[in-house]
DNA sequence: GCCGTTTTCGGCCCGACTGTTTTCAGTCG
């Protein structure tokens, strides 16, 4: 675990062992925001401790008390409000806020009336109907609470996170449901899988129509439902049987714009925008933008200032539209325009595909013939090297007639190019798994670790270093080698990566595989803000791989990618121009 | 606990659904 991820454990502990102990809410909400601000920075917090502490202040959500507290744990390893505040908590309390329904008064009140303190304890509890004689703890809050114990034991190992690549499809066939619903007008996918965040924790559906009840059927009768968790006119929630929730909002087609703004977050963009609607005498919600002394629900609908698109309620609120990706709080301007993101027709070329000669289930004419169909002008075959012989990776003498073979394919096809290249696997110690003179014939090298991937982080920047600065690689592939719900990979020093990167004009994949998504979107912002060259590239096995591409622009959208900064999305001239300057001949 | 174009105190987004209640508290997003 990174010590961004150990530092927002601490605050979310403290924040629970707090809500538990009836603290302030708000303040509650403060230790929450600070844990997420954590999780999300990109930059190691342990270094920022140790090399410029006042960088610290830069974080939204971190102030006087929270610094502290990082610069507490990251010098002694521990924080002592949280032990104060454990000594205070038995300690089996907090993973009752983890069960559906159960909240931090919930919590307390099993504590004080029944003397539960732990799961265990509760499972007993509810047996000898202690939890039944607290009053407001009827029959059907008894049946819920066994109900949430059952399914936190079914979900055990599972990952509560599902990732994008799984989770958007599941999302189109439910959104192909609606549609077909009568009276629907339009409907979407909102939440942090709009966002394109790499996993999602639920699904959240909109759809406007003229008739609610015939959303609500088509929701509610789609396959695959294990639990129906809510149900009213306006919005249903649904648990799948694999343990995925999802909840849909049905609005009138006049509020589509409010309701999808409000549904697509973050949290903390919904809060800017509504507390900068209340600055300027207006108030925010997902039926619309209205005059604060106006009725704010559905009813009102004929005084409100802006609702159909969101872009007429940035508008209204003196605000430029800011794409989705970007909705969040890392201390962004959002009264500045957003930069001019990446998008999917941007991309030209693919740089990193397989073939049957080592792992992959095409042909060298196959995959160029799917290149040439989606409009690129460039594929790269970046078969394996040597050591990959997992992957059935090349030696020099296959590599040599692949070469020939991949000549030979483009001397047939026209309208397309064809790129001699490999995936060389960048060894443990930083050397390259072909030597120099073999690398000199390939006209693109992608570089990737693909084992020893849990050395340590000063030994992995050491590694991925020697990789980029070598005269002949054009891209650092998957860089830390994560796989989502995986393995966590390398945790190298990005920053470092980043500067080297710019000055040898080498450029950091952003590998699009929803398992990878590698670099990842907090890795892209650094990159972005270093200015050096992104790779976007689907990392091509089979012929599905090349729809993964939408996963990685989300995730350079995140990061703030531009069109120019990504070769992908350069002409074929330029591009050409730029593998050849890798090369002396 | 954080924050600031009505700043160093006094605010802090807003609404739907459920369960247990005769009007609301708790949870969730």
């Amino acid at each position: 675990m990174s010590t961004n991820h150990e530092i927002a454990a601490v605050f979310s502990t403290i924040a629970d062992l707090l809500e538990i102990t009836g603290a302030n809410a708000f303040k509650v909400g403060a230790y929450r925001k600070a844990a997420r601000s954590c999780d999300d920075e990109s930059r190691d917090l342990g270094a920022l401790v140790r090399g410029s502490p006042a960088a610290l202040d830069e974080i939204e959500g971190i102030g006087q008390s929270t610094k502290a507290k990082i610069i507490e744990f990251v010098t002694s390893g521990s924080v002592q409000e949280l032990e104060a505040l454990r000594a205070q908590v038995p300690a089996g309390l907090p993973v009752l806020l983890t069960l559906a329904g159960v909240g931090p008064k919930t919590v307390r009140l099993l504590w004080d009336s029944a003397k539960v303190t732990s799961l265990d304890e509760l499972r007993v509890a509810l047996d000898d109907g202690s939890v039944a004689s607290i009053p407001r703890m009827g029959a059907k809050t008894v049946a819920n609470l066994r109900e949430a114990i059952a399914a936190h034991d079914l979900a055990g190992s599972r990952p509560t996170r599902v990732p994008l690549g799984v989770a958007i499809p599941i999302a189109e066939a439910f959104l192909a449901r609606l549609q077909r619903a009568p009276g629907t007008a339009r409907a979407a996918f909102a939440g942090s899988a709009r966002r394109g965040r790499d996993t999602v924790g639920d699904l959240d559906l909109l759809v406007s129509t003229s008739n609610h009840a015939a959303a609500r059927e088509a929701f509610l009768g789609a396959p695959g439902i294990g639990k129906v968790l809510a149900q009213g006119d306006t919005k249903c929630a649904v648990q799948l049987a694999s343990g995925l929730q999802i909840d849909l909002r049905i609005v009138d087609d006049v509020a589509f714009g409010a309701a999808l703004l409000y549904f697509t977050g973050s949290k903390d963009h919904n809060v800017y925008l509504r507390e900068r609607a209340i600055e300027r005498g207006m108030k925010l919600n997902e039926y619309g933008l209205f005059r604060s002394d106006a009725q704010s629900t559905r009813d009102g609908a004929h005084v409100c200032i802006a609702s159909a698109s969101e872009a007429s309620i940035y508008e209204s609120l003196g605000l430029p539209l800011w794409p989705p990706e970007l909705r969040e709080s890392h201390g962004t301007d959002f009264t500045q325009a957003p930069p001019p993101l990446i998008e999917l027709a941007d991309i030209q070329s693919e740089l990193h595909a397989h073939t049957t000669a080592s792992d992959g289930s095409l042909t060298i004419v196959e995959l160029a013939t799917l290149a040439k169909s989606r409009g690129f002008h460039t594929i790269a075959i970046t078969d394996h090297s040597k050591a990959s012989a997992q992957a059935n990776g090349l030696s020099v003498e296959r590599l040599r007639a692949h070469i020939d073979a991949i000549r030979e394919a483009e001397a047939t096809l026209d309208g397309i190019r064809i790129l001699a290249g490999s995936e060389v696997d960048i060894l443990a110690d930083g050397r390259l798994d072909y030597d120099d003179d073999v690398l000199e014939r390939l006209d693109l090298v992608v570089a990737s670790p693909h084992t020893a991937l849990r050395q340590s982080p000063e030994a992995a920047t050491k590694r991925l270093l020697a990789a980029i600065r070598h005269p002949l690689v054009h891209i650092l592939g998957h860089p830390t080698g994560r796989i989502i719900n995986g393995r966590d990979g390398l945790s190298p020093d990005i920053e470092a990566l980043c500067v080297a990167a710019r000055e040898c004009n080498t450029a950091l994949e952003i590998n699009c595989h929803w398992m990878r998504l590698d670099l990842r979107d907090i890795h892209v912002r650094t990159a972005c803000a270093a200015q050096c060259l992104l790779a976007l590239d689907c990392d091509i096995h089979s012929a599905d791989d090349a729809d993964n591409l939408r996963f990685g622009i989300a995730t350079a959208r995140r990061g703030g990618l531009t069109a120019p900064q990504c070769v992908n999305a350069w002409d074929a001239a330029r591009l050409h121009g730029w593998l050849r300057s890798k090369r002396s001949r």
